[in-house]
DNA sequence: CGTCTCCAGGTTTTT
DNA sequence: CCTGGAGACG
């Protein structure tokens, strides 16, 4: 066995962490204070204690920090982890449905809906039900359904017109054996509740439990993990409060006021000592989050030294901004001797990626971009999965809706309304209602439709076995795909032979990854089922090689969480923006948690950090004067040196621009 | 009855 | 730039 160096490794405080294993706990782990290092060697330091891996659960917030929690573990113990689970809420509620989910009436063979499904599935309830369908904001009402499911709000005057459509959902779900991702976590509670053996079989066998990410739990995943502790109480929790950043998702930083609760005789360590930033990047963190009124107390503290200055730099327009970045990155990989994965850029929406990728792409620099349009969203792929999905599930209507006509094979609206009729009429799925028209000599199918459906079922069977044989199935897809003529649908679709490539070249990688997957010896599970249960859940870049990339990292402020690199630019610091405009329209209590936002995207710095702003800024194709973030202010001036390009600048544009500065200086002084 | 074409609108952040 | 819907056309 390998010998880790806890107390060489670790600070007092973070060894006292590492070894309270006993009991609950909980740590505030301020931003950079090595919150990921303690939970790495508490786990090896539970596995030194010979306690058994398969009595472990750490659950993390993506799946990207799983991985990357068991790439280090494995590093550190130099073990083989078979045995540990180190899993998202999600992907720990699939795997308790997959072995239990009959109890509750649904197949094992259940299909995961995603943001997109839930949406037509809705819009398909409402026409259903005659709700009006044509003009349903089907996202806010998907939103109101999640809130609903996960007992963030009830039904109020404001919702209660949607609970018939939600009931309708609902029943619809568990028809087509469905289940979306609010149900990944509410269906094991119920569960759980309805039938205590089989939560006894988790309990008799978890014993040591831990979540990172703790702030951004929601009410229902904390009640999920409190279940699963109860017996042992030996239930770690790491978090700070200055990094919720997932309120509207539903996380609830006051699960950490519950913790405090339900565990009395709990110990709570404060990590404060900052390791990664710069004094001057810690100073300026600190200030501005102290302007957050609903925080608990404690103020980061760092032995490094003050560092390079602050930059705010602000451009004329995006196209600038985007080249400036670029420029400064280029000499600063130079001057510091960096490499380009050192960087990350960071935006508050993913439409702001795109000048800067312009920019990069212009002076050739290599960019990696994280998040945006998962790839298992994008359409071409979609449609594809939808065809495994009604092969894997024959009682999912709603992906046999979306491809019944995918290709073209003349099935229209009538001919729909034909099935939904006949299988309501018979309480049978869509598939066997079309299954029975074909054998009914007096169906009303026409001849013509007819034969294609025909031909589109025995197509289905066709390679419904050879995928089910779970051998070759990449090649039993790409098959499938040829089989189609999906490439003539795709062409025909986008008349654009370009973006048809391009869409073609997606649908190949999923093939890919299909095969990837299958072919992978590490693998325990590879059967199409567990195959279309993980794409799921993994909607972002969690299948590219990343880490091993010299590349700059360009991504959201949301999904840099947890990350860190030598040099962080913040893009777009302009008000609307941060805070998003949207955010505080809704609710302007939403201000503090666009702070932390901020807060979290400037913590990620360790050398130097650099914020660009533009004077104006095309917004859904108008140009719009923009004005920098009021967070700016909030930040003493000195901490930061204000740089501004001349060369493109008027005069009159300059005299406005210096009386606005003037304006806003004077304003300051008066205000604090 | 189904398909094609043109037009408007635009979802903050993600499992 | 891309998607989804309405309306014309075959």
């Amino acid at each position: 066995m390998s010998v880790v160096q806890f107390e060489k490794s670790l600070n007092d405080v973070q060894l006292e962490a590492v070894q309270t294993v006993e009991g609950p706990l909980l740590i505030l782990a301020g931003a950079g204070s090595g919150k990921t290092r303690v939970i790495t060697y508490r786990i090896a330091y539970l596995l030194s204690k010979n306690i058994h891996q398969s009595s472990i659960m750490a659950v993390t917030f993506t799946n990207k920090a799983a991985k990357e929690m068991s790439g280090r573990i494995r590093e550190l113990t130099r073990k083989r982890l078979s045995n540990l689970t180190i899993s998202t809420f999600h992907a720990l509620g699939v795997k308790i449905l997959k072995e239990n989910i009959d109890i509750l009436g649904y197949k094992k063979n259940f299909s995961i809906y995603d943001q997109v499904d839930k949406q037509s599935l809705i819009k398909e309830v409402a026409r259903e039900t005659g709700f009006g369908a044509e003009s349903l904001d089907t996202y806010q009402v998907a939103n109101i359904f999640s809130n609903i499911k996960s007992q963030i709000t009830g039904w109020t005057s404001l919702n209660d017109q949607f609970k018939d459509l939600y009931d309708e959902y609902q029943a619809h779900l568990k028809l087509y054996n469905a289940v979306d991702f609010d149900d990944l976590i509410m269906l094991p509670i119920k569960i759980f509740s309805e039938k205590p053996g089989i939560l006894e079989k988790y309990t008799n066998q978890y014993k040591y439990f831990m979540v990172d990410e703790f702030q951004d739990t929601s009410l229902t995943q904390y009640q999920f993990i409190k279940l699963l502790s109860y017996k042992s109480k030996n239930l770690c929790v790491v978090g700070d409060d200055d990094q919720s950043i997932y309120s509207w998702r539903g996380a609830n930083y006051e699960n950490l006021l519950r913790f405090e609760k339900d565990y009395p005789g709990y110990r709570e360590i404060k990590l404060e000592q900052n390791y990664r930033s710069t004094g001057r990047i810690l100073l300026v963190a600190n200030k501005l989050i102290q302007n957050n009124k609903n925080r608990k107390a404690k103020e980061l503290w760092s032995g490094a030294e003050q560092g390079e200055p602050i930059e705010l730099n602000i451009t004329q327009n995006e196209r600038q901004e985007g080249e400036l970045i670029a420029g400064k990155i280029r000499s600063l990989r130079i001057r510091y001797g960096l490499q380009y994965r050192d960087f990350g850029v960071l935006v508050r929406t993913n439409s702001l990626t795109r000048p800067i990728e312009e920019a990069f792409i212009k002076d050739s620099l290599p960019y990696h971009v994280s998040g945006g349009m998962s790839f298992f969203q994008r359409k071409e792929v979609k449609d594809i999965i939808s065809y495994l999905r009604v092969m894997t599930n024959e009682e999912d209507d709603m992906n046999l809706l979306r491809i019944i006509n995918i290709p073209r094979r003349g099935v229209g609206r009538k001919t729909v309304e034909l099935l939904m009729d006949t299988a309501k009429s018979k309480s049978c799925s869509i598939y066997s209602a079309l299954a029975a028209h074909l054998k009914a000599a007096n169906s009303p199918l026409g001849g013509k439709v007819r034969g294609e459906l025909d031909e589109f079922i025995n197509t289905l069977q066709y390679y419904r076995h050879k995928i089910l044989s779970g051998k070759n199935m990449g090649d039993s897809l790409m098959a499938l795909i040829e089989h189609i003529d999906y490439w003539d649908f795709l062409l025909l679709e986008t008349k654009n032979k370009n973006s048809a490539r391009w869409k073609y070249m997606n649908v190949e990688s999923l093939v890919n990854s299909l095969a990837d997957w299958e072919s992978d010896p590490d693998n325990p599970d590879p059967n199409i089922y567990s195959y279309l249960n993980r794409i799921t859940l993994l909607s972002r870049d969690d299948n590219e090689a990343g880490d091993e990339d010299n590349k700059i990292n360009l991504m959201t402020i949301h999904s840099a969480k947890g990350l860190e690199f030598e040099v962080v630019c913040i893009a777009g610091t302009e008000r609307e923006l941060i805070p998003h405009q949207r955010s505080v329209e809704e609710n302007d209590t939403n201000v503090e948690e666009e702070r932390r936002l901020f807060y979290v995207a400037i913590t990620r710095a360790k050398k130097k950090l650099i914020m660009t702003a533009c004077k104006e800024r095309r917004k859904k194709g108008k140009k719009v004067e923009t004005d920098i973030s009021p967070f700016i202010d909030e930040i003493p001036e000195n901490l930061i040196e204000v740089n501004r390009e001349e060369e493109v600048v008027d005069t009159d544009a300059a005299n406005e621009y210096f009386k606005k500065m003037k304006a806003r200086m004077s304003q300051k002084k008066g205000g604090t």
